[in-house]
DNA sequence: GACGGAGTGGACTGCGTAGTCCATTCATCA
DNA sequence: TGATGAATGGACTACGCAGTCCACTCCGTC
């Protein structure tokens, strides 16, 4: 890791790096983005890219990182109602409706940051199996809380469901991107939820 | 698209060029191969790569056509069994066993060229759009046939289900890649399983 | 107001790469 | 056997890239 920046000014230009470059990455790639690109964007110089990095890989890191913060946070205010059928539906309508608005365009950032880097860096890979992690974690706290309210039966899953429904997702949005059509991200999530409805308390 | 072969030789040597081209992408890469080393694998030098392929977009063409076929006739013996609920479970547990004979690595070979080259080369994001639906294919036309054969009910849906199964395939291969743990893709697909199973005749 | 370390700017190097070019070889057929 | 077009080999060009280097500015401290 590159030197951590000891003032405010430097911690700003830093962040200001990462930020770049993870947007020249999620639109050229990260072997198609060039430092020069970032530099540009940043905007920053050679010598400042290479202040706070070791080196290129040592930045791709970063921006891993920063991929897994803007996908999670783009849905915290979702997560908090997975605790509900409702909450449950409507943060599904909510991922849908966002890749209508893209076209079907780009698939999930973290994923595409896997297939190009997860067997070149092995930090990387880890930084993004991370970013799994929590969203599958942030989906099996909402099923897990629906089981001890009765909302699902006592034998519920929610470990097995919670993972079964992050791949739906992510299979859904590769689908989605290779068809240009959201409705593909749709059947996937209609699945999942059918699946998690087999176990809803009846009455 | 480059010239066409006109005699035996220079078609074995154009497709010796996409072997290649296909093994090194799927090791390094779509941007990560670079045109020496196709040629030394193939092996074939400049002046035949050029000969065959416009520029390198268009080998990369060839290279995804080619691993479509890559993918689904590794698959093709199981996809004939796809129309009892045993052989279903067969190709599961195939697709499974295949990741943990590689450790958890590669994910799909399609997807992962899809995040790659899907977003900066149309014509090569409908190729690998074509090869998912020959996969979705042929699991729609298993589980079509369960339902003619009545070990499905008639109201199960054939096209969603498939649609739904190939996502879960796809999302378990990446939580798989990320993890390097098969049992993201055993979870995924039992979720597929379970789901489909939720139409299975009673008797 | 000068000292020192953090932060900055940008020229420069070396190398790998895509793509060009053309002389040469091979295979077929008259 | 010589003509022809396909196929081949490989040197060469132009350029973009990661990474180096160093002079310089900023700013808090004594």
């Amino acid at each position: 890791m590159g030197l951590q920046p000891t003032t405010e000014r430097g911690r700003r230009t830093r962040q200001r790096i990462v930020a770049a470059a993870t947007e020249v990455v999620a639109e050229q790639g990260a072997l198609g983005a060039s430092l020069d690109d970032v530099g540009a964007r940043a905007p920053a110089s050679r010598g400042q890219l290479y202040h706070y990095f070791d080196d290129k890989a040592d930045l791709l890191r970063s921006v891993a990182d920063a991929t897994n913060e803007a996908v999670l946070s783009g849905q915290r205010h979702l997560f908090a109602g997975l605790d509900t059928w409702d909450g449950l539906v409507r943060w599904t309508d909510s991922l849908v409706e966002f890749q209508v608005q893209l076209d079907g365009r780009g698939g999930c950032p973290i994923a595409n940051l896997l297939g190009q880097l997860g067997e070149r860096d092995e930090d990387t890979r880890l930084v993004l199996a991370s970013g799994f992690d929590r969203w599958e974690a942030a989906i099996r706290d909402g099923l897990t809380a629906m089981v001890a309210t009765g909302a699902l039966r006592p034998d519920a899953d929610a470990d097995w469901l919670a993972a079964s429904t992050l791949a739906s997702l992510q299979g859904g949005l590769v689908l989605t991107q290779a068809r240009r059509d959201p409705r593909a991200l749709r059947r996937a999530l209609d699945g999942a939820l059918a699946l998690i409805g087999t176990y809803r308390a009846t009455g």
